[in-house]
DNA sequence: TAGTTCTGTGTATTACTTACACTATTAACT
DNA sequence: AGTTAATAGTGTAAGTAATACACAGAACTA
C-alpha cells in the first residue's frame, strides 16, 4: 500500500492531519506516551535520507526509535499518513524571502533554484505520490514564497496557481530523472554522462533511420552538441544530468508568462 | 519491489529488453511454450485498464491467462521488466501524423492532446516510474511525432528533448494528479470540483492571513473566480479537474518557445 | 483502592515477489 | 529408434511488508 494511489480522503482528512498539533495536552489516563509524533515522523524522515525512501518501513523506523513495529501505530493511523507527514516535515527549510528590486522574474529563479536544493536535501521526497497542491503548514510556507513572485506579473490566481504547479512538476520529476539516472549509474561504477550516451548510442544502434527521422537527427547531433546551456547548478560538477540543462526549459517557462502579461508587473 | 526506483540497469538492458523481438523463433527443445511473450505483456495491460496498476500483480495476470504465478517467469524475468513493456505496449495508438500547414504550434497541441487522450485511454500510465526518455519502439513513434513539431521553430536538438520531455511530464503528472482525485472524490460519492473547493475552504479555516497573505488572498479569489479558461477537454463535461485548465499552461510553455525562436519557423 | 483508559508488545493474517527443485515434454544427436 | 539434454509449467517455501487484534501493565480518576 506504500506507493499506491494514497487515498487522500477528502482532503480535508488531509488537512486535518497535517494541522493538527498532536501535542502531548495536559493529562490523560493510562501510561505516559513515551514517544510523540513529531520524533517517530523526524525517526522517518532521518531513515529517508539516509537510506532512501525504500528503507522506510514501519519495522525499521521503530527499530530506529528502539521500540516495535506496532507502537507507531499510537501515533499515526497508517503508514500513508506517516509518508504525508514527512513530506511536510522535511520542507522545514525557509523559502527565499521577498526581494528588495522587485524583480519577479529573479525572485523566481531565486524559488526554483531553493527548491532544488530542498529536493536535493531531501532527495527521496521526489519519491512521495503527489496528491494536489500542498496543504501542510510547510508546503504552504513554499508555495507562499512562491505564489508571490508569480502573482507580481498580473496572474490571475487560478493561473498562478497553475503555473506555480508546473513549476514545482517540473523541478520535481526532472530531478527525479536525475536521482534514478545517477543511482543507475552509480550501481554500474559509471557517469550519468556516461548513461545518457548509452542512451543516444543504444538507440541509434537500433532504430531505422528513416523510419524515425526527427529522432536519428536529433540523437545524433545530440551526440555531437558541445556547447551545453549553463544550467541551475553550473557551479557544481555533477558530471551532466537532467537538471544541469533545465535552466533552459524554465526560462522558456518563464518567457511564456512575461510573453502572456506583457512585461507589466502590477496587479 | 513494484515501485521503487527500478535499476533500468545501464539504459542499454531496457532497450534491449524492449527491441528484442522475443518472438518463438525456429524450432528449440524442450516443450512448445504456450504462451508469448506479448501475450503475457497484453494480458497485464488488459488487467491494468481494467482494475487498475495495483491489481497487476503476477499472481492476477497468471490466473487471467489459467496459469500458474511462476509460469510467466519464462516470459519475463522480473515484474519490473514487465511493467516497462507494458508501459511501451500501451503506446500502440498512432501519434498525429505531420501537418499540412506546417504550423508548429497547432502540431504540438495536436499531439498534446493525442497524449491525454492516450494516457486517459490507459489511466494507470501515469503512475509507473518514469526512469527517462522513452526507450521503446511505441514510445520512440510518439517522441517522433513530437520532435518533429517542436524541432520546427529552430531549437537545438537538447533544446528540443528538454522542452518535449517537460511537455510530456506537465501531462503526465496533471493526469496524475486529475486521477487521484477524481478516484478520491468517487470514493466520496462527491465531484472532483467538492474536492477542490474542500482543499480550498479547508485551507481558509485553518490559514491565519497575515502569515500567509497572498495564498490567503489567492484562495479567496479562487472560489470566486467563474472564468474557467476553456481548456483541453472543454468538450467533455467532468466535473472541472486540473486537466481542464490546463490550456493556459501548455499555452504559457509555447509562448516560451515562441519568444525565443522569434517566430521564425525554419532550422 | 477500584475502575477505567491508554501504551507498548506479541502474534497472526494477508498479499506480494521470487528462488529452487521437480516433472513432463520435445528436439537433436547417435 | 533410442538416448540425451534443454526447456516449460508446477509446487513449495522463503523473505518482506502492512496492519488487525488481543493482552499486560501503567497511570489517572472517582
Amino acid at each position: 500500500m506504500t506507493s499506491e494511489q494514497p487515498d487522500p480522503a477528502a482532503t480535508t482528512d488531509e488537512i486535518r492531519l497535517l494541522w493538527s498539533g498532536h501535542e502531548p495536552g495536559p493529562a490523560r489516563r493510562g501510561p505516559r506516551p513515551k514517544l510523540t509524533r513529531s520524533e517517530v515522523v523526524t525517526a522517518a524522515v532521518r531513515l529517508a535520507d539516509a537510506e532512501g525512501i525504500e528503507a522506510v518501513s514501519m519495522q525499521r523506523v521503530a527499530a530506529a526509535l528502539g521500540y516495535t513495529t506496532m507502537s507507531l501505530y499510537r501515533y499515526v493511523d497508517s503508514k500513508d499518513d506517516l509518508l504525508l507527514l514527512m513530506a511536510d516535515a522535511a520542507m522545514d527549510a525557509t523559502p527565499p524571502g521577498p526581494r528588495e528590486d522587485g524583480d519577479w522574474r529573479a525572485g523566481a529563479e531565486e524559488w526554483c533554484l531553493a527548491v532544488v536544493a530542498l529536493y536535493r536535501a531531501h532527495p527521496w521526497m521526489v519519491r512521495l505520490p503527489v496528491t494536489g497542491p500542498p496543504s501542510g503548514p510547510n508546503g504552504i510556507r513554499w508555495m507562499e514564497a512562491g505564489l508571490r513572485e508569480i502573482c507580481a506579473p498580473g496572474l490571475r490566481p487560478s493561473e498562478a496557481v497553475q503555473m506555480l504547479l508546473i513549476l514545482t512538476t517540473v523541478l520535481r520529476e526532472t530531478l527525479r530523472m536525475e536521482f534514478d539516472m545517477r543511482q543507475a549509474a552509480h550501481r554500474h561504477g559509471q557517469q550519468i554522462s556516461d548513461n545518457e550516451s548509452a542512451w543516444v548510442q543504444g538507440l541509434l544502434g537500433v532504430l531505422e533511420t528513416d523510419a524515425f527521422p526527427t529522432v536519428t537527427r536529433v540523437l545524433g547531433q545530440l551526440g555531437a552538441e558541445e556547447d551545453k546551456f549553463g544550467g541551475l547548478d553550473s557551479d557544481s560538477e555533477r558530471g551532466g544530468g537532467p537538471v544541469e540543462g533545465l535552466g533552459f526549459g524554465l526560462d522558456r517557462i518563464l518567457d511564456g508568462i512575461e510573453a502572456y502579461t506583457g512585461g507589466r508587473t502590477a496587479d
